[in-house]
DNA sequence: GAAGCGTGGTA
DNA sequence: TTACCAAGCTT
């Protein structure tokens, strides 16, 4: 019943999405769960359309260099994603596992992601249990635990059918991206409006239950705009792990919560678990240690978090 | 099990 | 401006 009317809703309602015109490719499911973990579907869909370009098949990405794949995942964030799928791109080649309990052991694929692609890819009866199924499932049972994965995930393995798993583990998700979506729920156009306990109590908002978040703290940090006569930037690369693991940097002083003195042009940014304030600070002579000169043009080249764009282009334009 | 890990959009 | 969020994984 429940099943029906989903997908009678989706086969209606869902989206034309890169990574769904082609059906049941699994390098496109794979490439497309991988980049959706925690990222919006607007901020996907370019990064996926240049990489499936640049590597249409699975071989071709495993066969590029792990900083060409950086470079192409620059600015998409959690950068261990873009590690994690070019060292599985090394075992995919070899093989691509159906099921499951084997895709799990593969490196960036957790308990999401594994039954995704086994249920998505391979129209497995796998229970994928994301932000979306959270949401919904919870607003539709009225289930306020502070702790709703176990308890969804059992409703979950219920509700799924014994055809169409992978359409039904997508319309799941899609209802949740545009009717159940986190704020101002569209209720009025859901085929569960009748039988949703959030909805009949009034409060569907209120569900899933979270408790609240801390504030983040602030880190402080000089960093310098190193620039030789001709122009050339002098840069490095992050150590491999850890934030921003494997990226390109400009030379800064170590990220601590000592405030800086009051400098003329600050960047500030924000990550996943503290701000960031960097002073600039412009030098002309190289630091010490491993490091390359990169032409303002070039900067294109190379693997460049966001933060670091930032950086360079604010100690560029304030140098005028 | 809690903490670490990016970014851009929206209210 | 600040806060919160978006198809989680790793250690």
């Amino acid at each position: 019943m429940f099943s029906e009317k989903l997908l009678t809703w989706y086969d209606l309602s869902q989206r034309r999405l890169p990574w769904r015109i082609q059906k049941k490719n699994p390098y496109y499911t794979w490439l497309s769960e991988v980049m959706l973990q925690q990222t919006t579907v607007a901020t996907v869909i370019p990064y996926f359309n240049r990489f499936t370009q640049k590597w249409p098949e699975i071989q071709n990405l495993a066969a590029a260099s792990l900083d060409e794949v950086l470079i192409e995942w620059q600015g998409l964030g959690y950068y261990s994603r873009a590690r994690n799928l070019y060292k599985c791109a090394q075992h995919l080649t070899k093989s691509f596992p159906q099921e499951e309990h084997e895709l799990i052991n593969l490196p960036g694929i957790g308990p999401y992601t594994a039954a995704a692609i086994a249920s998505i890819a391979f129209n497995k009866k796998a229970a994928a249990v994301d932000g979306n199924v959270i949401r919904v499932l919870c607003r539709y049972y009225g289930l306020d635990t502070l702790n709703p994965y176990e308890p969804v995930r059992a409703k979950l393995l219920k509700l799924l059918p014994e055809a169409r798993c992978g359409d039904f583990t997508e319309a799941l998700m899609e209802l949740g991206a545009l009717i159940c979506r986190p704020k101002n729920p569209s209720c009025e156009s859901c085929p569960f409006q009748k039988t949703c306990k959030g909805y009949e109590m009034g409060k569907p908002e209120s569900f899933p239950n979270k408790p609240p978040k801390k504030k983040l703290p602030t880190r402080y940090t000089t960093a310098f705009i190193i620039q030789r006569e001709d122009g050339a930037i002098w840069l490095r690369r992050r150590p491999s792990q850890g934030l921003l693991g494997g990226m390109m940097e400009v030379p800064s002083t170590p990220w601590t919560e000592e405030k800086n003195s009051e400098e003329k042009l600050t960047v500030k940014h924000t990550f996943t678990h503290f701000h960031l304030n960097a002073a600039l600070c412009y030098a002309d002579k190289p630091m010490e240690g491993e490091g390359i000169w990169v032409q303002p043009h070039d900067l294109k080249k190379h693997a460049l978090p966001t933060v670091m764009k930032k950086i360079i282009s604010t100690g560029l334009k304030g140098r005028e």
